[in-house]
DNA sequence: AGTGCCATGTAAGGAGTTACATGATTCG
DNA sequence: CGAATCATGTAACTCCTTACATGGCACT
């Protein structure tokens, strides 16, 4: 849903035809999410589609305009000035959705795959931290957009590794408690699948 | 991309039919992302048709079974056995990218961007502290996963809350470079769009 | 008899990705 | 001349989402 919300604010500023627009993307936003052209000019035929841009014909060197319409730019104002939603719902993070399972899941290795994703996530930490400094002080567009990325991706992989420990710790302390012999809840759905008494336990064996 | 694995490793542990497939990943995931029945019936003749998965026929009661395969064995282990992606090239996330646009479209107040996300994230942070309030010390599977979703989701909004302040404090600084007239590198790419000169100091104007 | 949940699907559509075809221009 | 880049598209595909159709069964 990004894309398209893009390309329409880059054409609120000026009309542009596809290729240039692809350009403008990868410019503004550090050359950090390569854009295939082609979706540019899918997306340019669903905001035609739409109404949110329409064809402005072609200059003297065969470039094929799309300009934004008025539809468009309200568009355009109502993205930047709504915030980009963030309910649980709406973001279903793979991570998130891997951990919970192997938690839940019987004869998974949870420390294990916390452990793998944590020694990924560093290595990437690292990488991004010599892009960083590699890319240092930024004067233009380009390299502030690419700063505000590199930034945003470390706040992120931080957050991450930040997690992994906490889960681990949680996941660690619900096993000592299972430990100690304080009964656990084995309580299934009421018409879920057949024998799961061992499956609570799982979560706590591994660690 | 996760529902497909996430189907799978739940087949790993036992056939299931498809509505009890949606039951298992609800419950393992903390009800967090309500997954529409419908589409665990498309997963699932994807699953069949890559050969990850078959029909294992029904039961006494009509339901469809379907049971992993070896090749779907091998997936899940390859699956838990290796990180999540978070190559930079990977998550495009929409605040990020439109984030990074805001700064570098003239005509846009980021501040104010900055702003509405801010207020909005942190809403979201209450809403989500009251939550783990509310279901506090997990006891089974459930709970269990419902938590490690809700703490994932706090991190990520924390982390959000703070790259949100780095921002504005870094275009902060950037503006009060141009201030001081520090000379602004204007450089357009080469056969880019015309007159952008003023672009540029577009990112200083409004902070 | 009606409401609501269980259960299996189908159909249509949105967004994004990749690969490919086709020319024009530019540069060594 | 040949290779690379510019430029416009098309087609096929994946994953996901939503809405709908259908039928059984249970409970009031």
């Amino acid at each position: 849903m990004s894309v398209r919300q893009s390309l329409l604010a880059i054409l609120d500023q000026d009309a542009c035809y596809g290729y240039q627009l692809r350009a403008e993307f990868d410019r503004r936003t550090g050359s950090t999410w390569p854009l295939n052209v082609g979706q540019v000019y899918n997306t340019l035929d669903r905001l035609e589609r739409d109404g949110l841009v329409e064809n402005a014909g072609a200059d003297d060197q065969g470039h094929v305009f799309y300009a934004i319409t008025e539809s468009g730019r309200a568009e355009v104002r109502s993205w930047l000035s709504s915030p980009v939603e963030r309910t649980p719902s709406a973001a279903r993070d793979e991570l998130v959705v891997k951990l919970a399972l192997a938690a839940t899941l019987p004869g998974v290795d949870v420390a294990q795959v916390i452990q793998v994703q944590r020694v990924a996530t560093m290595a990437v930490l690292q990488d991004l931290t010599r892009a960083k400094r590699a890319a240092d002080d930024p004067t233009d567009a380009t390299e502030i957009a690419g700063a505000l990325v590199l930034d945003s991706l470390v706040f992120q992989a931080e957050a991450e590794v930040r997690w992994l420990d906490h889960v681990e710790g949680r996941l660690a302390g619900f096993a000592e408690q299972a430990r100690r012999g304080v009964p656990v809840d084995t309580q299934k759905p009421k018409r879920g699948r057949p024998a799961r008494a061992e499956e609570e336990l799982a979560v706590a064996a591994k660690l």
